[in-house]
DNA sequence: TTTAAAACGGATAAAAACATCCGAAATAAA
DNA sequence: TTTATTTCGGATGTTTTTATCCGTTTTAAA
């Protein structure tokens, strides 16, 4: 794979759909969500119900409910909360060699090119929040 | 998991302990890599395989025979051939919300900011050469 | 209060990744 | 030339990830 497992992929495109396409007052449903980021539905209902233990995004039950994400979200929520809360933290704590006994006083051979690898990309991955992708592109694309 | 997959791990041990451990003359022979890396033994051998038809190590059958790495390919051999000797180069091209169509022309919400980790990742480990690791640290440890 | 629409949660199924097994081929030494 | 040692390659098994199914719970409207 990637960067991301699979369903950190749905994950995120489902939560850059649900920052940019909804809120409080206008929920979206399972079925137009799996729609709208060409993921299969099913899979998508469980990803959201993680997002929504971990507080991704909200949920409401019964007739006329749905997914949404709120206004703190957008402005909180970073793709680090996303893909950790789909996939943990493996990405960012895992030695890449797979050794157990790795860190900075027992180094692989590895250990100091991954770490700046590695610091770059949470950082990247913790500054950009819902927001910031919602307003740096309002032509979001999110399947195909 | 974390960046590589856990057979890309053993893999890149496996590589490590044959630039640091073997040569031409001085093969080591499957059970002690395996030993030395701390990998399944079986599953250790497919991954030789691959690597070996990929042009990262060397074997020889028979009594006496074994995997080693030469010294051209101590030099020639970066971090990047064994990874995508193994697990492909999905790291390196998939999109990171999986949209088959992503590019520069098309590119996901998340496009700009994932390249710049990308190709640091990718330049990071072309430039680290299996020599450079063996020269940079002496007491390479691969297990635990 | 009944009905219908939605998320929730547990069980199951399918596919991929991880790993093992074993016979075949190669080859060095006796 | 026989034997033993090693990699090679195909088949098989196990575990994890990906995905589906279906009954339960919640809740809004009729």
């Amino acid at each position: 794979m990637g960067f991301f497992s699979k369903a950190g992929e749905h994950a995120i495109r489902a939560a850059i759909f649900l920052a940019g396409n909804s809120d409080a007052s206008n929920r979206k449903v399972l079925h137009d969500i799996a729609t709208a980021i060409d993921s299969p539905e099913a899979y998508t209902a469980k990803i959201l119900q993680s997002l929504v233990k971990s507080g991704v995004v909200r949920s409401i039950k019964g007739p006329y409910g749905g997914f949404y994400m709120d206004d703190e979200q957008r402005t909180t929520v970073s793709l680090k909360h996303v893909i950790t809360a789909i996939d943990g933290d493996d990405l960012f704590t895992r030695c890449a060699l797979g050794l157990k006994a790795c860190s900075g006083v027992h180094p692989c051979p590895v250990h100091s090119e991954m770490l700046k690898i590695r610091e770059a990309l949470q950082q990247t991955l913790q500054q950009t929040t819902m927001s910031s992708l919602i307003n740096s592109d309002q032509n979001l694309h999110l399947k195909c």
